[in-house]
RNA sequence: GUGGGUGUAGCUCAGGGGCAGAGCACUAGACUGUGGCUCUAGGAGCCGGGGGUUCGAAUCCCCUCACCCACCCCA
């Protein structure tokens, strides 16, 4: 008989990590709910329609990379390739948006994405994402930027910076876009094949091509910087007087252009030093709401790679202390019935095992659970009324009435 | 989607045409009410799957699947 084995792209998350996990989805949430954030949790299909005009039907993610099907009915469906799309979809769908309200969301889960399975990439992914829905304000972008370095704080992640950049409103970046491509048509010839594709589809990557002649020439392109309109450049202008003033590492990178269609003005990614790869990344985008059947609504978010950052956090995780019970003895396994529900009703992990073992097993089983004490319960003890607990670290063990044992435990623990 | 690497015991891996191996882990005993340490013994595998070459294939060839790494893309 074969064995089942896990589907090509996804992965099992064992104890160990979980753990891992636990920790870091916890300082999550609650630097987001610190910072003014409640809970959405949208379900992880929805309408393909949505991804399409949201991401862009062109992009990547779309157009190779979207777990999509019919269901029995007929509708086309898709597995969320990202956060985002259905956040804004449910926030339009709720409730009618109230003018200068801001509304802020953060959310959890898995998304889908058909890749090739690579080191912290896989085709089931975890992104925590928050969204800050109508606000205009630069400063916002910065408070964006002010939640993810206040996380990666106290995820004690050392050594990080945000990337940052603007892409201009979409006026100012259809135009730069244009601009850069009608510049490196004339250099068609000296862009690798990559690039010639993107000058068609997204010229603004040539920028961040990993070959260094597609690079070069795409420098005589000029900065967005210098192309934008006055209101684009005074609101990178103040994003930047906020993250200065707030003291966050930042580098601004001209070439930083995010593969999502909806991004506008800000941008920004948050790197640690010594990896290539962005663990988490977001930015403006100010029409998204008004072209998925919003009204219009300025916004602003980032996404997070659960894979990326866990593997980049120092966990220092404490053991939960807890007691294995070795009741020898149909009389002692009867007795310990009361014993586990009394431990774990004061909030003390207890396990035990039910086979009738001898005290060197059960011992073994104690070290194995990785049980820091050992309650012994025989006949012996229970001839005379006490137990014998056993420090399972330093091998201590000591006599304890059964009257005050409850009590002596949580003393001994705490 | 492209390129490279690797699949052998539960785990980490050695063996590269002629008996299927080591370390760790596991089980038992030394030690029948004291775990970890030590020693001894033991269990065990369609050598990822399919096809081919050969007297003979874990080993060579072809196909396939999976994992890892890089590209692409992205978090």
């Amino acid at each position: 008989m074969d064995r089942y084995k896990k589907v090509r792209g996804m992965h099992d998350i064992m104890p160990g990590e979980t753990e891992k996990w636990q920790f870091a989805e916890t300082v999550l949430a609650d630097s987001a709910k610190l910072h003014g954030y409640r809970e959405i949790r949208p379900p992880v299909i929805e309408e393909r329609m949505l991804f399409e005009r949201s991401i862009g039907a062109s992009s990547d993610i779309i157009s190779k990379e979207i777990y999509s099907f019919q269901d029995r009915k007929g509708r086309h469906l898709a597995l969320r390739p990202e956060g985002t799309a259905s956040v804004v979809r449910a926030f339009i769908e709720s409730a009618p948006p109230i003018p200068g309200k801001i509304t802020r969301l953060y959310y959890y889960g898995p998304m889908f994405r058909y890749d090739r399975p690579q080191k912290g990439r896989y085709r089931q992914f975890y992104q925590f994402g928050v969204e800050l829905l109508g606000g205009k304000h630069p400063f916002f972008d910065g408070e964006a930027v002010a939640l993810l370095d206040f996380m990666a704080r106290k995820l004690n992640i050392t050594g990080y910076y945000f990337a940052i950049n603007t892409l201009g409103c979409p006026k100012c970046k259809s135009a730069y876009t244009e601009i850069v491509r009608s510049a490196l048509s004339a250099k068609e010839d000296s862009l690798c094949e990559d690039c010639r594709t993107r000058l068609k589809i997204s010229p603004l990557r040539i920028f961040d091509c990993k070959n260094a002649e597609c690079r070069e020439s795409a420098a005589c392109a000029p900065a967005v910087t210098e192309t934008l309109c006055k209101e684009c450049l005074d609101h990178f202008g103040e994003f930047e007087e906020y993250v200065k003033k707030a003291g966050i590492p930042c580098k601004k990178q001209s070439g930083l252009v995010r593969g999502l269609d909806y991004y506008t003005r800000t941008v920004f990614e948050l790197y640690v030093n010594g990896d290539e790869n962005a663990v988490a990344a977001g930015g403006r985008y100010d029409s998204l709401v008004r072209e998925l059947g919003g009204a219009d609504t300025p916004a602003v978010g980032f996404a997070l790679g659960m894979e990326r950052l866990i593997s980049i956090v120092n966990f220092k995780l404490e053991k939960t202390p807890s007691v294995y019970l070795a009741a020898m003895g149909k009389a002692a396994a009867l007795k310990g019935i009361s014993i586990v529900k009394e431990l774990r009703n004061e909030g003390i992990a207890a396990e035990t095992d039910y086979e009738d073992r001898g005290l060197k097993a059960h011992l073994k089983n104690a070290d194995r659970s990785g049980a820091q004490w050992c309650l012994i319960v025989g006949d012996r003890e229970l001839e005379k009324n006490e137990f014998i607990l056993k420090n399972m670290v330093t091998g201590e063990q000591e006599n304890i009435s059964e009257d005050t044992y409850l009590k002596r435990i949580k003393e001994l623990i705490k």
